[in-house]
DNA sequence: AAGCTACTTGAACGATGTTCAAGTTTTTTC
DNA sequence: GAAAAAACTTGAACATCGTTCAAGTAGCTT
């Protein structure tokens, strides 16, 4: 390819991932398809095509710029030390992701509507933009274990458990009876599930103190 | 209508909903078409259309009787009295929904990927059928506490992340790294929370107690 | 300027959700 | 029992979708 062609088309592609940003911010992850971007990008449907493997491959692209954002997102409302005060840290981390998806609804629903289709294996950059995000967590969950499994786990539950609290509160929304605050639910998720965490060592299982 | 037309019409309807969950199952959401389910169950395309408000609300009944096998499926390893070993019976819960989840995937997930759409109100039936399901998890968390809102609350919370750690484990499978158990992060989630929730009125922030 | 290569285009294909005029079947009426 | 009326079913038609690829345009080389 010769560097002006090059230069086109980094441009356009960049067009393009704008354009299809804007739709999915405005009719969601339902309302993207290949004519629409084309016609506000301004270029041929079948350019599209040319610069992305299928319509799979352009969400992907655009959850990558997604995670990008909620990652910077993120980091701006972490503690400098999230050793120091871990469970402000998490409950931060919760709220702060919370916050993204409820002002990127869209946005943030199509990280979890790309699905993977069989025998497609989901590139490198992809999982390395997911881990990022779950480092965060495992951050301040280490100050309660040098134990790098049980950190690892922990953090996969708590981010899980956060989506999961998203999902019922905001996607769920109108099909719920939903006057619930996620971040309540989120500060009880993280609270609770710290006692348990840092204490586990000496505790009986909780059946056993029962009355 | 006339007595035997009626007849005829809760005949093919089951024959339409039939055919309908057996393309879900065998090729997920996206696979069902109006037509494969006409054809399938031998009447016109426009039938489906007298049957159904449209196609999301063919989904939506194929989703309640998803959620009443959900249901039975986690009454059938509910222990009695709950109440009498509690955490037990939400770790049986638990597990239970995570085992629903990976043998019904394409059906679990279509819970999910039911959108409700813009001043489209959900049912009364369909929201009843998942405050039973809930009911089953609030039953056991009485056995900790008189507060009904605090059962309510955290229903919610494990509900949602028990649904969380599943969509990371199953649904998101192979784009994660996903060697890890749905039931061990299961485990760590419920025992954890729970011993939080049991001893929190005694128990002051994690934080201030760390070294 | 001509030839060649690289890039872009949009018509075309098969499939989708949804509608509704036309056709078929059942019930009512005489 | 036949004819009229009502009720029910049908599938072709419409707009839209993802995706492809022969044909056309633009840029580089000689």
């Amino acid at each position: 390819m010769t560097r002006k062609a090059a230069r086109n088309r980094d441009e356009i592609r960049l067009k393009v991932l704008d354009a299809a940003e804007a739709i999915v911010a405005a009719e969601g992850h339902a309302g993207l398809s290949a004519r629409k971007v084309a016609s506000a990008a301004g270029c041929a449907v079948g350019t599209i095509y040319l610069l992305f493997e299928n319509r799979n491959d352009l969400v992907r692209q655009i959850n990558g710029r997604t995670m990008d954002r909620l990652y910077d997102h993120l980091r701006a409302r972490y503690p400098e030390n999230p050793r120091e005060a871990p469970e402000k840290a998490l409950i931060a981390l919760a709220h702060a992701y919370i916050a993204y998806a409820q002002a990127e609804t869209p946005r943030w629903n199509m990280l979890f509507e790309y699905a993977v289709a069989k025998g497609d294996v989901v590139p490198e950059w992809y999982r390395n933009r997911r881990a990022r995000i779950f480092a965060l967590v495992e951050a301040a969950l280490r100050a309660f274990t040098p134990d790098e499994t049980r950190v690892a786990h922990a953090s996969i539950v708590l981010l899980a458990s956060v989506y999961g609290i998203c999902t019922l509160c905001i996607r769920q929304r109108e099909a719920f009876s939903g006057k619930q605050s996620p971040e309540e639910m989120a500060n009880m998720l993280v609270e609770n599930f710290l006692h348990g965490f840092y204490g586990q060592t000496t505790g009986a299982a909780v059946d056993s103190r029962l009355p």
